[in-house]
DNA sequence: CGACTTTGACCAGCGC
DNA sequence: GCGCTGGTCAAAGTCG
């Protein structure tokens, strides 16, 4: 996995990706890199991998009519089989996807930048509202969608929808404290950068 | 006072 | 062509 798509390359996120016991509150079995219609997956052995078998079986139709699937295991994540995901991305696929499911209490994982909320919908087959973020930078148009897993609402999907055009705040604050941060990150770590 | 959240309405696309 | 659904906007309210 390379995390040069994450669009979130603040250290504290990576950090809740390498090591759990940053944030022994939250696991993250899933990680999905949805690039342009395609994606990744990480863990595709694992059941929990079913979030992204429904974005491959988007479009199935299974979502529309019918009793909603509910006793179908197949249809349990259905909260982001977007029925009309390949139509939504002629509209908005700009730019990468990537789309986390992440075991936390909290929705809103602290990635380092800032989000404005600016929609909040319940989608058909989830009882669990969805919220839609944006990043608060200026010129910044990176998205956010964030819903609970509707089988497990211990999990939570965030999907990311661009990449931001600016650093994290949270990453300018290292960068003015370089003290702060792990050699590895460090933007001057290596000692040969000078002779 | 400014930034953010909430919430309802509106719009666009797809399936039937 | 109609209805359904998801995504976005904008006004009002709340909080620091």
């Amino acid at each position: 996995m390379d995390f040069s798509a994450n669009p979130n390359p603040n250290p504290n996120y990576n950090f809740a990706v390498g090591n759990t016991d940053f944030y022994p509150e939250f696991e993250l079995p899933d990680f999905l890199m949805l690039d342009d219609g395609g994606f990744e997956e990480e863990d595709h052995s694992s059941s929990q991998s079913m979030v992204s078998s429904e974005y491959k079986r988007k479009g199935s139709g299974s979502g529309s009519g019918g009793p909603d699937g509910s006793n179908d295991a197949t249809s349990r994540n259905s909260d982001i089989n977007y029925k009309n995901e390949g139509a939504r991305k002629n509209k908005i696929g700009a730019g990468h996807r990537i789309a986390f499911r992440t075991k936390s209490e909290m929705e809103v994982l602290d990635d380092g930048y800032k989000w404005r909320k600016y929609g909040k919908k319940s989608v058909k087959n989830s009882p669990n509202p969805r919220n839609y973020y944006k990043c608060s930078s200026g010129g910044c148009h990176v998205k956010k969608r964030i819903e609970r897993d509707r089988d497990d609402s211990s999990y939570v999907i965030t999907t990311y929808e661009g990449v931001h055009n600016h650093e994290s705040p949270c990453m300018a604050y290292y960068n003015q404290m370089p003290s702060l941060m792990p050699s590895t990150l460090q933007p001057n770590s290596s000692p040969s950068s000078s002779t």
